[in-house]
DNA sequence: AATGTGACGGACC
DNA sequence: TGGTCCGCCACAT
């Protein structure tokens, strides 16, 4: 476990329900600009005991990446489930649904 | 050590 | 809007 890591996924869990963020927003969150790659590599090597919330982190371009079949009709469930529009084009509506988070010096040590 | 692989993202056409 | 190309970087072989 990368300090990384830890603070990567810290920052999934505290996406709110309903919106989402992107592989790249999380990295740069997490102190590695650039590192959307990584993002994408934790979750995907990352158990269901973490109680991720991974269904909200989408690719930069607002779109689920994860290939039909492999997960993908999932993730769309769950983020329709929680009030995201998800159009046919697949584009998910960044302006609108993309988390901002606040930082606060009560939730920011 | 060298090489292949992504749940990515930006640049271009 | 959508499709390619390419740089990226930790991991697995």
């Amino acid at each position: 476990m990368t300090p990384f890591t830890e603070k990567a996924k810290a920052l999934i869990k505290r996406i709110p329900r309903g919106r989402v963020a992107t592989y790249g927003q999380i990295a740069f969150l997490a102190g590695f600009d650039g590192g959307a790659r990584q993002v994408a590599w934790l979750l995907h090597s990352s158990s269901a005991k973490d109680r991720l919330p991974w269904h909200r982190v989408i690719g930069g371009r607002g779109r689920i990446s994860l290939p039909r079949g492999c997960g993908f009709e999932t993730q769309l469930r769950r983020l329709r489930a929680e009030g995201v529009n998800v159009p046919p084009s697949g584009r998910i509506d960044l302006g609108r649904y993309l988390w901002e988070p606040r930082f606060s010096t009560a939730s920011n040590p």
